[in-house]
DNA sequence: GCTTTGACTCTCG
DNA sequence: TCGAGAGCCAAAG
């Protein structure tokens, strides 16, 4: 299974209302490549999918950096904000809000 | 194959 | 507290 993939299977194991970090992900895998994580999500074919939920989505709007800030997003901060307030995590300025609390751990 | 490019993270000043 | 610099790794050209 290549690189990518793994990062994508991991992203999919983080349940509604929990956020998790490209660190996270990296250190599930058992890899220091945090870039290459962020790389392999603006890469991802899912990426389309996940405002409508599909079957296959990968939920990357469930994935920050280690402080609980958020980056980019293909499909924009704003809607990546949305869809996190929508499943109960709240936002402020690109930056989670009780992070601790809904960050999920692998 | 070597070089470039990031949705990263850590360390300092 | 915050920004700059350096280190990191895999994918794409």
């Amino acid at each position: 299974m290549s690189f990518n993939k793994k990062v994508w299977q991991l992203c999919k194991k983080v349940p509604r209302g929990k956020v998790t970090t490209y660190k996270e992900i990296a250190a599930a895998m058992r890899t220091k490549a945090y870039r290459a994580v962020g790389n392999a999500m603006n890469k991802n074919p899912y990426g389309l999918l996940i405002c409508g939920y599909g079957k296959n989505m990968v939920p990357c709007h469930r994935v920050v950096d280690s402080t609980g800030h958020i980056h980019g997003f293909a499909h924009g901060l704003k809607k990546k904000s949305d869809l996190l307030r929508k499943e109960g995590i709240k936002i402020r300025k690109n930056k989670i809000l009780e992070f601790e609390k809904v960050r999920y751990r692998f």
